[in-house]
DNA sequence: TCTCCACAGGAAATTGGGGGTT
DNA sequence: AACCCCCAATTTCCTGTGGAGA
């Protein structure tokens, strides 16, 4: 028997360092940001509380890693010089609500699970793991947006020490968020009294994301492997995107299964273009299969018109077909006010596009609906849903006269 | 020019479910 | 058992919008 697929090649030195987890022991792009916060935080050592910031800017630009690495070395020197402090990263991507948060990090240091209580109580049951914490504590927030308008945390922290919450402890907090709207909307005069200072992260140019990449490559690959212009296309595709460094990371990752995959000695450019498409249909799939069953609905209506060619559509069609297809999968069919809604997320997330034009005959405005992602990488993810089963015949209906119905 | 009406979109109320205390 | 807290999804209700056709 042939066992040859499961040699593996030495490309790879090591895959950890292209995984999504891994914390670069540097970020020489990010120097300015990372001065800032050591002046923030510095204060301590004065015996002063920490500034309150707060960092912007879009996924995969080094936020976290930033705060990561700085973090750590603080407490490093805090150790050196024997000051009582205590520093908490909590990441609230499981948390959408200021309680759950509050909530989530008493059940981390405590053990159990305060839900149930009032907000009140649970918060003070926070400001006790925070005081037996240390001296100065220093709370990092990341990814803080997802708690949208409940942010009552935001605004309390920061008063503790002033309302009495916390006697002996000083804080102070960091929050991170890569949704720049949240900002906006929290209150304007509680933001600049509580909050000193943010620091905005930039998107990465194609140089800033080729440094990078070299960085990783000398660690992940074996040397020479990787030929010298795969590199700047991985930077080159990203930046035109939307200067992501994770997603130039992945690109660069799943290169090298290509390469591997083919045999190859090394990671060309050729490798680069198809790990991009790759990459690209797999973040589609991600993100529709982590949506709710009416989500899915709603995208299937699109896609059921789409496959007849019947888009951009205006909302009432997709609805009709909405209707239609929760019908023949046996789920309660919702108002068309609350399926725009959904139409309006999946617009969000990138799948759909929903341009609002003025309207026909009959005036005000219309929203028109289309699908912005493959039409057949699409196709496949809903067929792939089993709960959709059941509407299968309906959605293809028309593929034949369209030659679009063979994916698979 | 005026009215009409399908749709947009905000706000409030409702529904239902998960987790508590007493 | 009766009652409290938090929350997401949805429905209900309402006010605007603006070109076609009277």
């Amino acid at each position: 028997m042939d066992h040859s697929a499961w040699d593996v090649q030495g490309l790879f030195a090591d895959e950890d360092v292209l995984h999504e987890h891994y914390t670069p022991t540097e970020i020489p792009e990010r120097e300015d940001e990372k001065q800032e916060l050591v002046k923030g935080l510095r204060r301590a050592f004065r015996g002063t509380a920490p500034k309150n910031m707060f960092l912007l800017g879009k996924t995969g630009q080094g936020k976290t890693a930033t705060v990561r690495h700085t973090l750590q070395e603080f407490s490093v020197v805090a150790n050196e010089r024997n000051e009582d402090i205590a520093t908490l990263y909590h990441s609230c991507s499981k948390q959408n609500s200021s309680y759950q948060v509050a909530s989530a990090i008493v059940e981390n240091h405590t053990g159990s699970d305060p839900r149930g209580h009032s907000q009140q109580v649970v918060f003070e049951r926070m400001y006790d793991v925070f005081e037996e914490m240390g001296e100065t504590v220093v709370v990092v927030l990341d990814e803080i947006d997802n708690i949208g308008d409940r942010d009552d945390l935001l605004y309390d922290i920061p008063r503790a020490r002033n309302v009495g919450d916390v006697e002996g402890t000083k804080l102070g907090i960091i929050g991170i968020t890569n949704d720049s709207s949240f900002l906006q909307d929290l209150d304007p005069r509680a933001k600049s009294s509580l909050y000193d200072r943010t620091i905005q992260f930039d998107a990465y140019d194609a140089h800033d994301l080729e440094q990078i990449l070299r960085r990783r490559v000398k660690k992940a690959f074996e040397d020479g492997v990787v030929d010298d212009k795969a590199i700047p296309l991985c930077a080159a595709l990203a930046a035109r995107d939307m200067g992501n460094a994770r997603q130039a990371i992945d690109y660069l990752y799943e290169a090298g299964e290509v390469a591997l995959e083919e045999g190859s000695e090394q990671v060309l450019d050729t490798h680069v273009r198809t790990a991009e498409e790759r990459v690209e249909r797999r973040n589609v799939i991600d993100s529709i299969s982590g949506l709710t069953t009416q989500d899915h609905l709603a995208l299937a209506a699109v896609v059921s018109l789409a496959v007849c060619g019947d888009v951009p559509a205006r909302t009432r069609e997709v609805y009709v077909e909405y209707t239609d297809i929760a019908h023949d999968v046996d789920v309660n069919a919702i108002t068309m006010k609350r399926v725009r809604d959904h139409l309006l997320e999946l617009d969000l997330i990138g799948i759909l596009d929903g341009s609002k034009r003025a309207g026909g005959s009959r005036g005000g405005k219309r929203y028109y609906w289309d699908l912005r992602t493959d039409l057949g990488a699409t196709l496949s993810v809903i067929q792939s849903i089993s709960r959709l089963s059941a509407a299968q015949d309906r959605i293809l209906a028309g593929a034949e006269n369209r030659r679009i119905g063979e994916f698979t």
